[in-house]
DNA sequence: AATGAATGAGCTTTCATTCAT
DNA sequence: CATGAATGAAAGCTCATTCAT
């Protein structure tokens, strides 16, 4: 292998050779396989519900045994955490993805509030955003740290962030409400709305782009019309 | 029987006597006790959540046997709609006590939205409101007729009323909000809030009753400071 | 029914012909079948031992299922403590049909000894006893509770009841030993002897009579030479 | 290899390059291995009992895998049965440290049995003998074979001695037993007596060096006074 | 109508053992 | 030889449901 020296990497593959995996890649694979569970499991508890769930299941749609999974999960309970902290990882990201507050002088919050609500709303009504929900809520008596970590990973985080754009506005005379934490709160809570609850129910479709754009244009119009200096 | 009026309890035993109770009061037995029956499984699905919830327990609690329970409803499943359709009706109940819509002509907006929204957001936050959002929720992929009639009886009859009251400020020239069924959407989930949203992941213990009237007057502002005219 | 009066359980047919057996005697069936359940968890757990036993196994050889099983015991270990109690209650039962000790003061210590002894090794060596001891030594460390009541039902009761009759014997002046307590249990002790604990190891098979009369009388000849009085 | 003569480690090191370490030098570390592994079983049977012992967990206490286990040891009973051996070895050793024989024509039969029933009992109730017998026990019915090797290390093995020195003092006039393999196993059985079998119960703690003394003595009174020639 | 014993399928979990690397 | 992932059988236990009384 003459490009070894270029590629470091090569030399991993002479240590498999001697039949020893490096630890890193060891764990990868694991950590490979265990995303690969909390995937499956992910399905099963959308379409049946924690409870109602089986390990059984869980490992007959992963093709491997009910023992393979309790090599890496302890518990079924465990296995929930796992994915409950996964989803909200990707809510996190989601969250931190928010326009930079720099843009809270600009002129234009009509847009911002506007982009900023249909990407939220597009995102609560995801179906992995909508399951987790329905799943936290469900298990929410039993298992209440589950519900803040869900919290506090998704619409807790978004409105701390909201709450910091809307202050920096409201600095520079914007808009004026007198308090712009639970001014956040209203935004959020008027562009989830009863599309979403509805939706939440499953008492509709999947709610379109369109459905979406037009809840939260009339969110902000309210909150504008309500809290904007003309 | 010609005794009957002298003794009109005697009849009752007599007819115990004889196993043959009139129909009309044989039902009203029957229903007396699934009503009981109802009520406990209330508490229990309350408790553990329908899942966990066991028929043994439940027989347990009601001080009867199991083989009883099956005497009244056919299955787990169907005692559970039963409780469903139950609390639903008392939802009715509530819906249907809204203020009439005749003072919609009266001018003070601001005191019927307020009184309006705090009944609405203090029957939210009861325990039985919230469990039973939960139940539904929690079985909204495995039995969406529950969420419909849950919906019908409750936010939605919620929402149907509060429309018509708009429509008639708005025509008498209080308001002036776009789209009036749009609008009632709007005032709930202002109301409903994130103070509910927490509450119902059981992040917080239950709101008293000033944090609903800030709640509500926060609604209210922002409502008729984006719909109001002046 | 002429006799009824003459036998008042004739009324108890009476009753069962209405469908309602009297609780007395539900609860008859109920013991019947708990100690049917007993006895063949006896069965297995000697065959087997506790651990190795298992609840399914003990349900096809009753002819049961599980479910049943535990409707009668709430769990396998509640299952062995019964057995414990129930063997220990034949113990007692032994243990209580001691010879009266009115005849410590009659002359013959040679021959009650005897008799003692060939009855105490003729119980030891039973099958039900030897199995107890086994199950009760094996589970001593994990559950010091049952050993507990193992002893005071045997062996312990046993050797209070030895105690009282030899201070009779010592306030007769047919014997002296230091310490009638620790006598007895050197008595004891003889009798129980190396036979004994050859055959709790399955080391040899079950001592005949004849074998039994012969390690007695050896130790009550031993005993005898010690603590006896000429 | 040259420089073998200058680095004598080097040669090791050399070996294990090729994989050829010299045959007996592999045994005797593959002997270490064994006796580590069965050391730590030990342990573990210990705590937990045979059948509550799990491979993993030995494993995990051992540092090592699973697999390595089965590389040494066929079978979970193949490392049960290397312990008991090994246990029974140990046992044995015990054994065969007793007093010399040729002590018997000497006078002072009294200490010579006190000092051997001390050694005796002290050595019962060791922790590891105690736990020893009650597996040994546990297992007798599903594995005779096991009993039979621990009863001739131990308990077996120490009567053959003592019959031997009873026999030397009968015939040097000093005690006159009827049969003196009978005498030997009263005398341990006396020995063994109810402190020990009270303790392999874990009804009580472990006897103190007093306690045992105090029972060792009365032993050795009885038996004297019973066999002993004034 | 009421009882409660009986059932059997199914649950979560554990474990000795095997095998590819 | 060491590793640890994978397996599948079986364990203890629960529960909705049925049925004879």
């Amino acid at each position: 292998m003459a490009d070894a020296k270029l590629d470091p990497e090569g030399e991993v593959g002479a240590a498999e050779l001697k039949g020893k995996l490096p630890k890193a890649r060891l764990d990868a694979r694991r950590d490979a396989k265990r995303e690969a569970i909390v995937d499956v499991a992910r399905q099963v508890f959308f379409e049946e519900g924690y409870a109602a769930a089986s390990m059984s299941s869980i490992a007959a749609r992963l093709g491997g045994s009910k023992g393979t999974l309790y090599n890496y999960f302890k518990s079924k309970e465990a296995l929930f955490e796992a994915y409950i902290e996964h989803a909200c990882g990707q809510w996190r990201a989601w969250v931190f993805d928010l326009p930079d507050d720099d843009a809270a002088g600009g002129a234009d919050i009509e847009a911002v509030l506007t982009d900023l609500g249909e990407r939220f709303l597009g995102h609560l009504v995801t179906e992995s955003a909508i399951r987790l929900l329905q799943l936290v809520i469900a298990e929410a008596q039993r298992a209440p740290e589950l519900a803040h970590i869900f919290y506090d990973a998704g619409p807790g985080g978004g409105i701390a962030r909201l709450t910091a754009y809307l202050e920096a506005a409201k600095a520079a005379g914007h808009i004026d409400p007198p308090d712009c934490r639970m001014a956040a709160q209203q935004f959020l809570s008027l562009c989830r709305g009863h599309l979403y609850f509805r939706y939440s129910l499953n008492l509709i479709p999947r709610p379109t782009p369109a459905e979406i754009k037009a809840e939260v244009g009339r969110a902000v119009a309210l909150f504008l019309g309500g809290y904007g200096r003309p």
